[in-house]
DNA sequence: GCAAGGACGTA
DNA sequence: GTACGTCCTTGCA
């Protein structure tokens, strides 16, 4: 028995290159790959009948990009091109030429060509029979048996060489220097560019070859790596050891693919001349025709051109009338190869609908009147859903007053309500408003039952603004879909803005507000627009949203993200606008007498600093300071910025000013005075809100790349806490009368993540124990006991612990400890030694951003990192460290996350009346009634210490701290 | 008026 | 060595 395979993609993809193209006469259709098909079936059919004929034919195909590699490896093949449009309309017609030729055409879904092939192969060997593929792919070749029972034959014709060329045990030998049963484990060191099958980095073909002959196969390789002489190519080895694991898994072909048809089913049949002469012809095939009637003995004209396949048929799976409808065609057929199942496809095609709408600006309407905004309610409520955004005087939702209201069913739709358009004129004129405008009143009336109903889910992007501006208009809007959170979930914060989203997906470029309203000082606010302009303006804003939404929501069940998106997103909106809306008070007075002293002490320093210099300067110039350093006083040891200007920074000055150079001391205070009060005493008043008399931060929930929130206008995640001075303006930070400020922190919680991630005994012991973490590990690595520690020593391997979580190299530490690399590189091998899982994790982290382009969360959120192969070796260390650092940051971002969307009806279950405020990565400040401190701190440490529960079990205790006063440096 | 770079505050 | 936001100066438009 002898089964021919034929690897029909391969066949196709090769023929596209080698072949030159041709096209259907009559219409242009492209054909040249499909009649190359069609000759080699032919030819191979014909050669092997005077060889050894086979018994047994099928052509395999593959079904979809989508396989079982993609699972281990979401970048398997991502740098293969999609296919040439030319090609698109040949992989159907060459489905139709095999079974033209009675031959089993076979594909299967998840599955690729080679894996069907290799268990075809592995069957028909089993059985003792001969295995003949067509395919010259070298990721076949591991097939190859030595006794010859497995050979590829490489059938493109090509110039100068015999039409079928076999490929052997020596061909295989040529080609990857070992035998074929060593294929995989060659391939697994040097990977593969084309499919992007990682491999080690820097080690190719011929090392690989070189060092499986030597060590015989990849794991005794991997397990004796150390004995390798050469420096260079151990360390290779050694870093890359899971990377090579990956990539021999994926290059390893499936041999036990459930397949539907078993061997005897692709026995050979004869070809028929009525399947064979209608597809022929509907082909144009003149001459394969003509051969094919000698062989058969039939008359092609018996036969009719296949109506479904022919120029002008009436299928699209064919030819399409005219070449003007190709494009048409091919993105039909191209329809039916979207990759996936179910919700991917569903994502697909509802992406496709949605862009194939275009945006229309004649078809928003603006709102004047009663009747039209009752129809608009009406019809919202027909839906049950409703794009929503707020056009308003200015950015802070505190602040801002509404001017107008948009809102859209469905895409393509925007209804622009305009209500607090003013008449021009100056400030003083109070002009009044604009006609054309229903009363706001009647507007938020009409609309409050809508956007408070539960039924009606309202669709924004950052909502968390309009809910708090609807908020203070008593209006309390929920439930909320929000289009930045979606794609937050999906992409991380690459694309942020409404504009950018719009771009990226709907290939669409919005309005600016800079276009509509001018830019820098001469802009107007909203309400100072004419309501035509800024109704195109507000109601493509809806319009963009409702498309958005239908283009992410699908993605997010596509795309796993559903869950991160339902449980650490969504909910954390209202959240967080109800903390913005409460803000913090913040003591004026306090902050004034602080910046009067701070400025006295300052302007000492800056006259200090002249005597010193022997000139007056800019203080605040590094450029100044810089030159008169380095240049005018010619100190030694300056080092230049990547932009050629001298460093100054605290840790030079502060250098200098230990080898005697007493300037750089008062350079250093007057920094740190200046510092505080420009971005502290100065500037904290001004945020100071006239309506509330706190001070509201915004909350950014879509911005970083780990999860954690940032804070802005004003920044209250870094109000300084390590110097005196500093935390003197953490005591302007008080309570409300009657109010006491309560702080609850996590203690280590990263260092906890990493031990419970890395699953390091070691450390959660110490964490089950109640140690103090930084002296067991000193006491660990530098073998003293922890009784009696010099403070030198912990501190040195407190730096150790946390250069970890930053992804620690010999050169960053050694920076922060001001020690020598080679010795701090001795410090990491110590570590690694009385920590071994540490290494493994970082190794781990390193190979599944490389390969994945992305680490995970314990709780699932992704960690994009789109340069982990960037060929600059620089670029790939930096995402090296921050994919070790991600995914302990991250969950620790989760895990407060968690706690934040718990804490409030976890209060009100209690009946804990307490406030949360702020949150500051891993801390959390409440404001709750004098007296009932001690009930409110207990709440919230318990909800805070269960936070990952009941979705993640850690195997390390957690740990919170809270305390209470009426200032925020008391209470942390 | 705006963007980039340097510096520095936090976890 | 990770992750941010803000202030100030500088250089260019």
């Amino acid at each position: 028995m002898h089964l021919l395979l034929v690897d029909g993609s391969g066949y196709i993809f090769r023929a596209f290159h080698a072949l030159p193209p041709l096209n259907r006469k009559s219409d242009g259709l492209p054909v040249g790959c499909v009649q190359g098909f069609c000759n080699m079936l032919f030819k191979l059919t014909q050669d092997m009948d005077i060889d050894e004929p086979p018994t047994h034919v099928a052509v395999i195909f593959d079904h979809s990009a989508k396989t079982f590699r993609d699972e281990i490896y979401s970048d398997y093949k991502a740098h293969r091109p999609s296919a040439p449009e030319e090609l698109v309309p040949q992989f159907p017609l060459t489905r139709h030429a095999t079974r033209a030729f009675s031959i089993a055409s076979i594909e299967m879904e998840g599955w690729e060509a080679d894996d069907i092939m290799a268990t075809y192969a592995c069957q028909a060997k089993s059985r003792g029979w001969k295995v003949t593929i067509a395919s010259s792919d070298k990721d076949l070749m591991q097939l190859v048996e030595m006794d010859g029972s497995i050979r590829l034959l490489d059938t493109i014709p090509r110039p100068g060489q015999p039409p079928l060329r076999w490929i052997g045990p020596d061909e295989v030998f040529t080609k990857f220097g070992v035998t074929p049963d060593k294929v995989i484990d060659v391939q697994a060191l040097c990977g593969d560019s084309v499919d992007n099958v990682p491999g080690v980095p820097g080690i190719g073909v011929k090392t690989a070859a070189e060092l499986i002959n030597q060590y015989g196969d990849l794991e005794t390789l991997l397990a004796r790596a150390e004995e390798i002489k050469q420096p260079a190519r151990r360390q290779k080895l050694v870093d890359n050891a899971e990377l090579a694991r990956i990539s021999k898994q994926l290059v390893t072909l499936e041999q036990a693919v459930p397949l539907e048809i078993d061997l005897d089913g692709l026995a050979r049949q004869p070809m028929a001349p009525s399947a064979l002469f209608p597809f022929l012809k509907a082909m144009e095939f003149a001459t394969i025709t003509k051969r094919l009637a000698g062989l058969l003995d039939a008359n092609p004209d018996d036969f009719e051109p296949d109506p479904d396949l022919k120029a002008g048929g009436n299928k699209d799976m064919g030819a399409p009338k005219k070449s003007a409808d190709l494009s048409v065609a091919k993105a039909k057929l191209a329809a039916n190869v979207v990759p996936g199942t179910g919700p991917a496809r569903f994502a697909a095609s509802e992406h496709a609908r949605v862009k194939a709408v275009p945006i229309d600006y004649d078809a928003y309407r603006t709102v004047t009147t009663a009747e039209d905004l009752s129809a608009i309610v009406s019809r919202i409520y027909a839906r049950g859903h409703v794009a929503i955004d707020t056009e308003t005087t200015g950015l802070d939702p505190q602040q801002a007053d509404i001017v107008g209201i948009c809102l859209s069913t469905e895409i393509g739709e925007g209804f622009y309500i305009p209500v607090g358009h003013a008449k021009a004129g100056d400030l003083l004129a109070g002009g009044g408003l604009l006609e054309g405008q229903l009363p706001i009143r009647d507007v938020l009336d009409a609309l409050k039952p809508v956007l408070e109903d539960p039924s009606i889910l309202k669709i924004g992007q950052n909502s968390k603004y309009d809910m708090e501006v609807f908020e203070r208009y008593g209006i309390a809007m929920a439930p909320i879909d929000d289009t930045m959170l979606m794609s937050y979930a999906l992409d991380g914060p690459q694309y942020n803005g409404l504009d950018v989203l719009a771009k990226h997906w709907l290939d669409h470029k919005t309005i600016t507000f800079g276009e509509l309203a001018g830019t820098g000082k001469g802009q107007k606010t909203f309400d100072q627009l004419e309501i035509a302009p800024a109704a195109r303006y507000a109601a493509e804003d809806a319009d963009v949203t409702m498309r958005l939404w239908h283009v992410l929501k699908p993605r997010l069940a596509a795309e796993n993200a559903t869950a991160l998106y339902e449980t650490l997103e969504r909910p954390l909106a209202p959240v967080l606008a109800r903390m913005e809306a409460r803000g913090i008070t913040v003591d004026r007075q306090i902050l004034n007498r602080l910046s009067g002293d701070f400025a006295q002490r300052a302007a000492a320093l800056e006259a200090e600093a002249y005597e010193l210099a022997g000139q007056s300067f800019n203080l605040g110039s590094p450029k100044q300071l810089g030159e008169i350093l380095f240049d005018k006083m010619g100190l030694e040891g300056g080092t230049k910025t990547k932009t050629g200007a001298w460093s100054t920074g605290a840790d030079v000055l502060e250098d200098l000013a230990l080898k005697g150079v007493p300037l750089a001391r008062t350079i250093v205070d007057w920094r740190q005075l200046t510092k505080l009060m420009g971005t502290y005493t100065d500037a904290l008043p001004t945020y100071i809100n006239p309506r509330t008399g706190r001070v509201h931060t915004s909350y950014s929930q879509a911005s970083v790349l780990t999860g954690r929130l940032s804070s802005n206008e004003p920044n209250l995640q870094n109000i300084p806490v390590r110097t005196g001075d500093g935390r003197k303006i953490r005591t302007a930070f008080v309570a409300a009368p009657g109010k006491i400020l309560i702080s609850a922190d996590y203690s280590q919680i990263e260092l906890r993540l990493l031990a419970h991630i890395a699953d390091i005994g070691a450390l959660k012991d110490a964490f089950e124990e109640g140690l103090d973490i930084h002296a067991m590990t000193a006491s660990e690595m530098f073998n003293v006991p922890v009784k009696d520690m010099p403070s030198e020593v912990r501190r040195r391997a407190k730096a150790i612990n946390f250069g970890i979580i930053y992804g620690i190299s010999a050169f960053g530490l050694s920076n922060q400890l001001g020690i020598a690399r080679g010795e701090a590189g001795d410090y990491i091998k110590t570590y690694f030694e009385r920590f071994p899982g540490i290494k493994d994790y970082m190794d781990a982290q390193r190979a599944r951003v490389k390969i994945d382009g992305h680490v995970t969360t314990i709780f699932g959120r992704k960690i994009q990192f789109p340069n982990a192969n960037s060929g600059n070796p620089s670029e790939r260390s930096f995402v090296e460290r921050a994919s070790i650092n991600a995914p302990i940051q991250g969950s620790a971002a989760d895990i407060i996350r968690r706690a934040m969307i718990r804490m409030e009806p976890e209060l009100k279950r209690l009946g804990v009346e307490a406030d949360m405020l702020l949150q500051v990565h891993d801390e959390l400040i409440f404001e709750a009634p004098e007296g009932t401190e001690e009930t409110a701190m207990s709440a919230i440490k318990t909800v805070m210490e269960g936070a990952s529960e009941p979705a993640v079990r850690l195997t390390v205790p957690i740990q919170v701290d809270a305390h209470a006063a009426k200032n925020w440096d008391e209470a942390h």
